[in-house]
DNA sequence: AGGTAGACCTGGACGC
DNA sequence: TGCGTCCAGGTCTACC
């Protein structure tokens, strides 16, 4: 699921029921997600208070009052959800149970279990490994045209590739980078580093405007995931090129049973979508 | 050094 | 119904 606009949605969702709350309960129902819990995971962090709920790229950082800060990454499928009230039966991949003062439940889904949660030290977070090279954030004034250019400066690699890499620019993942690259009239298969100049100039709103309305949407619902009051995200249908090969562009005129429309190929071993006539 | 496969894990969709 | 295959929003590690 989740690249920055689900995680910035989750943000907003936890955020009006974690700041300033108190956790009385703290349950890992098993040791690990991707990597072991810490020692004492529930124990830390029961009777603690909530400073913050604040994002990084795709890390949830929840400040506790202690100094110490969860940082939590949904990896694939990762999600939270908020009961107030009705609690239902936990489900088979509800791993963390977080309950609040005020008998909020907030519970961490992850059937896959490629996320993770971590303590940290707020202190040591700029060095924490995950984070410590991370690139700008997408959505920062600093990240412009000029910027992205100096980012991919001599990089080889195709630009899909290149905008995956956390290191160039932090949030982006395989949904938003093609998306970003459609509306940028960019081919995924364009040299990085001849992402410059007009180029980067053009490409770096269409990613800011990708994630500004798929965070207004709520985030894109793919497969079951759900925001953390259980409604779906909408900007899935809002998805130009993302898993619609085959299908016409929005606003081509081309004759699809001959250009076969929307093209599907394989980048470093990951699926990419684009129209090659209108992406170059 | 930079770039590309393989690994991690579960479940859903699809073909037979 | 059941089984096998493929695919999936991410990122680390191990190789060339």
């Amino acid at each position: 699921m989740p690249e920055l606009p689900e995680v910035e949605t989750v943000r907003r969702a936890l955020a009006p029921v974690l700041e300033g709350r108190t956790l009385v309960r703290v349950v890992a129902r098993r040791p690990d997600l991707r990597f072991p819990l810490p020692e004492d995971f529930g124990q830390r962090l029961t009777g603690r208070r909530v400073r913050a709920v604040r994002r990084r790229a795709k890390f949830l950082l929840i400040e506790i009052d202690d100094g110490t800060v969860l940082v939590s990454h949904l990896g694939m499928s990762g999600s939270y959800r908020i009961h107030q009230g009705d609690k239902p039966p936990l489900e088979k991949h509800e791993h963390i149970i977080l309950l609040t003062d005020e008998g909020t439940e907030i519970r961490y889904n992850d059937p896959r279990r490629f996320g993770f949660m971590d303590l940290v030290d707020g202190g040591q977070l700029a060095d924490y490994p995950m984070l410590k090279n991370m690139g700008p954030e997408p959505l920062d004034d600093a990240f412009d045209g000029a910027a992205l250019t100096a980012a991919l400066k001599n990089r080889q690699t195709p630009i899909k590739a290149a905008l995956l890499d956390q290191t160039v620019v932090a949030g982006l993942g395989n949904i938003y980078v093609a998306e970003a690259l459609f509306r940028a009239g960019i081919s995924p298969r364009r040299k990085a580093a001849s992402v410059a100049g007009v180029r980067a100039a053009r490409l770096v709103p269409a990613i800011k405007e990708v994630l500004q309305e798929a965070i207004a949407a709520g985030g894109s619902s793919i497969s079951d995931h759900r925001q953390p009051d259980g409604e779906p995200g909408y900007f899935q249908h809002r998805f130009a090129v993302y898993g619609r090969q085959g299908e016409p562009c929005p606003g081509c005129h081309c004759d699809v049973s001959r250009t076969g429309g929307i093209a599907r190929i394989t980048q470093s071993g990951r699926s990419t979508f684009y129209c090659s006539r209108r992406q170059r």
